[in-house]
This record gives C-alpha cells, structure tokens and sequence, in this order.
DNA sequence: ACATCAAGTCTAATATTTTATACACCACTT
DNA sequence: AAGTGGTGTATAAAATATTAGACTTGATGT
C-alpha cells in the first residue's frame, strides 16, 4: 500500500518534438540531472518543478505525474 | 511574471471537519509545522506532500495548490 | 576511425523542505 | 484569574531536492 509517484515525462517529451533533457531543462528552468532523476524515479520533485513541467507540456499536473 | 504557488489548505480544512493543523498533520502524516509553513507559504511543499493533502481531502491537486 | 550528441552514472557541494522543541498570543471556559 | 486548545513564530538539526562537473556508453554521421 506504499504509494509512490510516477511520471510520464520522458513520454511527453517524445510527443513533443523528440525534444532533449537539456531542452526541457532549459524550457523548465532547471538543470539537466534534475530531468534525469525525476524520469528514472530517483526523487520526486519539488511542486513548484513539478507545476513547470506541466505548464510548459500544457498539461494539468495529474497527467505528468500520478500518484499510486 | 513571476508565478508563485497558493493553497486553499485552510478553507479546506474548515469546510471539512472544522479539523485542526494538528488532525490533518496526522492525517497526513507530516507535522503540524509543515502544514503551518505550508498555509502561510513560506515554502511550496514536495509533491509528495500535496498529493497526500489532496488525496486526504479527496480533491484534485490543482483545487488545493494554484500555479499562478 | 573519429567526432558528436543524447542519455546515464557518480560524487560532492548547495539549497530547500521537514522535523523537533520551545514559547507567545488569542479566544474560550471554569 | 487560571487553564486549555488552536495558531503563529523562531531556531537549529535532519532529510531531501537541486546543481555542477566529470566521465561512460550507445547511436549516428563524416
């Protein structure tokens, strides 16, 4: 019952435009490792990163990220 | 432009139950400086913790955090 | 074969969030 | 007047997120 969050980054970035990490890293605002480890589940992200990604994808934040 | 994140943390909590800081602490299963911090925004919680604030109050995430 | 680019990994430093503790303030009750 | 409960504030410590740098690997192109 351990719920953890998931998220469909590296999915959108592809139905994007094959856009790049460093890309989206930039769009964001944040730095490249930080995409890296929030696509391989290494950490969650802050919510304010979190709202960024989704604004930039034009997404609501529940379709980037789920929690389950 | 800069864009900052809201909460309706509090309203929440009284259309609820009247419940406390505490009981949705508890809840939640942060301490009560957290929520306190979070209602007066002196910082934007984890992901983690707004989707377990949403999830308690059975909302949406965005009808608790606002990025605006 | 060499160069380049995107992605993954590692480590160490910095920044931010979360906790614990203690105390003040206000409203309400006895 | 004294006690209680809910909230706000302050501080320092612990935990977690973010950054920067260097390096590796696989794929692709010249």
């Amino acid at each position: 019952m351990t719920k953890s969050i998931s998220n469909q980054i590296r999915r959108l970035r592809f139905n994007r435009n094959e856009m790049t990490q460093q890309m989206l890293a930039d769009a964001v605002g944040v730095s490249r490792q930080t995409i890296v480890a929030i696509e391989k589940d290494k950490y969650s992200p802050s919510l304010e990163v979190a709202f960024k990604i989704a604004l930039y994808f034009d997404v609501p934040l529940e379709s980037v990220f789920q929690y389950q």
